[in-house]
DNA sequence: GTGAAAGCGCTAACAA
DNA sequence: TTGTTAGCGCTTTCAC
């Protein structure tokens, strides 16, 4: 096949029989304005010789790339791609980056990869706006976080803001109070023991989930049993090793709030591979509210995040500072959870 | 903060005493060799200034973007973030991909589509290499592989190969087998009347997974039942509606093949929720093996894709026919799947 | 082994 | 309203 020559600006403005500036004022709207009978024979010659414009010269030039990087720096490096938690984050942001003309660039980062691969893309010119999903709360995240203020590029957090110090904007939501509702509603049901299943103590989300358990009871007069508080990290035989845990306990727990809903459907599965009955033997709420909580029988009592809020909101963030190009005042939206009560709880 | 005056190209060659051509053969490792002198020099120059070169003016002038494209064409468009089946996928392309230094931009595209924005994406001159997954058969796809092969741009096809004329390597697996093994399975275990919860029958996978499911009824001399057959999309609801369906019957059946993991997950709930039990009261098996699989209880008997590998495997076609600028012969490698046999048959 | 310089395709300032 | 042209930052040919 010809790699059939490309092109360009030069040879619209040869067949439309206008000059280059001219090609580009129409394609741009501005920012000068064109007659419309010389706008017209630019159209058509484009659409007669089947002209596209090279990004990467007008980027060059313009200095717009139309390119958002989503930076995920979690656990495995490519949980971004992999849990149902990410997906409508990732659904919401590419809804509107999509619908404005922005091109995605997913970068999924390990949480201790070493930061020169990344500050070479964002040093590489390439990028218009930032994305960053940190689960760490600072001073952990700061490194990486100079690295993009150093760059000028507009930057938003999701799920954990950073230091503020550097002025990001971020979306998040309230951890403390999803935790506090769920255990609130299991003390409201007469619940007394109640235990936890704590995620990896590296993430925000697990320190303040566990926060507002601890609160809840605080404000229930139930003094905090450490032994009812099950150390792990986000993954399922964790679970399953906790609900062991906490089963061998002598007074055993008739209730667990798990940190995650992936965390609460391993522990359903164990209790019921131990023939428990939920929620009559034991009540189980989780926290996220991913599509599969409600599919499991009995279906999970949970807290809902407004994910896809949070990914579009990200973007519609993003955008903003993109094209007003003033610097906006850095602000942090904290997204309300509210507990969803179905049947495991 | 001061957004800080770019640092070229040749402020790296003032300070370092050459000529902006040294600077590059140093960055590139060639085309030409430099002194050992020289090249220290700019080395530290380099690190001096914290130099880091523009992509953009470099892919305008060497026509290499570092960046690729993955397309998912799929019935929500969202597809590509949201389900457990292309997070392993994506996953393993990722892993190769960042390795050698592409960036991968996400492009999810609805079924019904109009192609304006994608021939945009295709034609602006960002990309070194495209995969593009396909779900549909042809000549469904063959607009958009038109779009794709008039850019000369390397691309492999995943799930779904494009029509021979295009010349695309692919990477696929094999349905027919995966669903003749599962069914076959049931057959043995001397099941008779086996219904399938079937797929969208836009999709290829649920046309080979309905067809494997018949040609192994067929060696077994079980004639086909069409009532056996519930029709669906990939939704849960039409599992629980498939399910209801095929338990009126007057003769129902006794094991279920689903079309995926995730109709068989929600044909399970279904059927825990009317008090039948798994496998006693009637089998079930899922296809594609998602993380979930195992998970529940009782764990799915199911059909392992190796989707990391799909993943991988497209990754290093694409990578290999941009290095070797020479036109590969298209090759289209179908991976084995195979039953996984756990608790649910 | 190195420097000078052309030019990738585009935008926009300047001039008309 | 339009044409001319200088560059954006880089790679690579040509000349030494």
């Amino acid at each position: 096949m010809t790699p059939k020559k490309r092109v360009t600006h030069q040879d619209v403005a040869r067949l439309a029989g206008v000059s280059t500036a001219v090609v580009s004022y129409v394609i741009n709207n501005g920012p000068r304005s064109t007659s419309p009978k010389a706008r017209e024979r630019v159209l058509r010659a484009i659409k007669e010789l089947d002209y596209h414009p090279n990004a990467f010269a007008r980027a060059l030039r313009a200095n717009r790339t139309n390119t958002i990087a989503v930076i995920d720096k979690d656990h495995y490096g490519h949980t971004v791609f992999s849990t149902p938690y990410t997906a409508p984050i990732l659904t919401g942001m590419a809804a509107q980056f999509k619908a404005q003309g922005y091109y995605i660039l997913v970068y999924p980062m390990n949480l201790d990869e070493d930061l020169h691969d990344v500050e070479t893309l964002l040093r590489s010119g390439r990028l218009d706006g930032i994305v960053v999903r940190l689960v760490e709360e600072p001073p952990a995240t700061n490194e990486l976080l100079e690295l993009i203020r150093a760059t000028s590029i507009p930057c938003v957090c999701i799920e954990v803001p950073g230091a503020p110090q550097f002025g990001f904007s971020a979306v998040t939501y309230d951890n403390v109070s999803g935790a506090y509702q769920a255990t609130r509603y299991l003390l409201q049901q007469g619940h007394q023991r109640i235990g936890h299943i704590a995620g990896d103590r590296r993430y925000m989300t697990a320190l303040h989930r566990l926060e507002g358990y601890k609160r809840a009871l605080a404000d229930y007069h139930v003094p905090v049993d450490e032994r009812l508080i099950a150390e792990g990290d986000w993954s399922t035989p964790t679970a399953q090793a906790s609900v062991a845990q906490l089963l061998s306990l002598a007074d055993p727990p008739t209730a667990i709030f798990a940190a995650s809903d992936r965390l609460a459907i391993a522990a359903l599965e164990e209790l019921r591979s131990r023939h428990y009955r939920i929620p009559e033997d034991i009540a189980v709420i989780g926290f996220d509210d991913i599509e599969l909580a409600h599919l499991i029988a009995p279906p999970l009592t949970t807290v809902h995040i407004p994910l896809y809020e949070i990914g579009q909101r990200a973007a519609e963030l993003v955008l903003g500072m993109i094209q007003s190009e003033q610097g906006e005042a850095a602000r942090t939206d904290v997204l309300p959870v509210e507990l969803v009560r179905r049947g495991s709880a």
